[in-house]
DNA sequence: ATCTCTGCAAATGTTTTGCATCAGC
DNA sequence: GCTGATGCAAAACATTTGCAGAGAT
């Protein structure tokens, strides 16, 4: 049966905390703060369980290692800043494209990725 | 000066042949066919010179490692199909999403990403 | 002859795993 | 007290780098 430690109630702790999906190291980095002894295997193996499970989120972006957030925060699409390189949930219908892809194949679904400046970012602005 | 080896011909030769972007070790492989004896450090560093150079385009999916092809062949969206794995490229004009996105962000760019099944691997067809 | 490129092996960075110990139930 | 979870260190992978020798110009 499933466990509720300390290192899981941080874990969880954290990424209910987060605005943004976060990657390992910096979980396992905020996590510290509240025990300072946690160790980066048990940041991914308790990631992995609770994908499995369904209750967090794996993130994926073109050319990045995953990040993680609690599921239900699932947004689609993912925005990415180009200057502080975060990745906020976007929240906009995706308006699926035309079915013009090569003929014979079969389209199930898609991703869509916007890249930009976050408000934080933007200029002459905030 | 940049010097015209055998090993960069026969990578070259591989992507261009290839309908679809390709991995490093599957590049590997199939140049090995014309040089047997070339290394994977050779071809990723073939890659990163080119792909600086802009004779090659790196191609990243989310959660995928990076795979490579002719420039451009750059097709956007990318097609992943589900059963084999392989990438097409889809040339479906973008149709850009709403900047409904959070206020004080500024969209620069996107991404979009089709998957489902390629022409070979739909079931009760072909 | 020069100087870049190559292959090998070692280094790096990230994620996973084995194992003895710890702690939740 | 069981048994799953943890921390550490080692292993596994993918990619990069140092270096001496090979090959292009």
């Amino acid at each position: 049966m499933e466990r509720n430690t300390s290192q899981r109630r941080a874990i969880q702790r954290v990424l209910q905390e987060s605005a943004r999906p976060m990657g390992p190291r910096e979980i396992l980095e905020a996590a510290r703060r509240h025990i300072p002894g946690i160790g980066i295997a048990t940041v991914y193996r308790t990631l992995k369980r609770a994908v499995e499970e369904g209750s967090l989120a794996q993130v994926d972006l073109p050319g990045e290692p995953p990040r993680y957030e609690m599921s239900g925060r699932n947004h689609h699409p993912y925005f990415r800043c180009r200057s502080c390189n975060r990745v906020f949930g976007a929240r906009t219908g995706p308006k699926v494209p035309a079915n013009l892809v090569p003929p014979g194949f079969q389209v199930e679904g898609h991703a869509l990725y916007l890249y930009g400046l976050c408000s934080d970012c933007v200029p002459a602005a905030n």
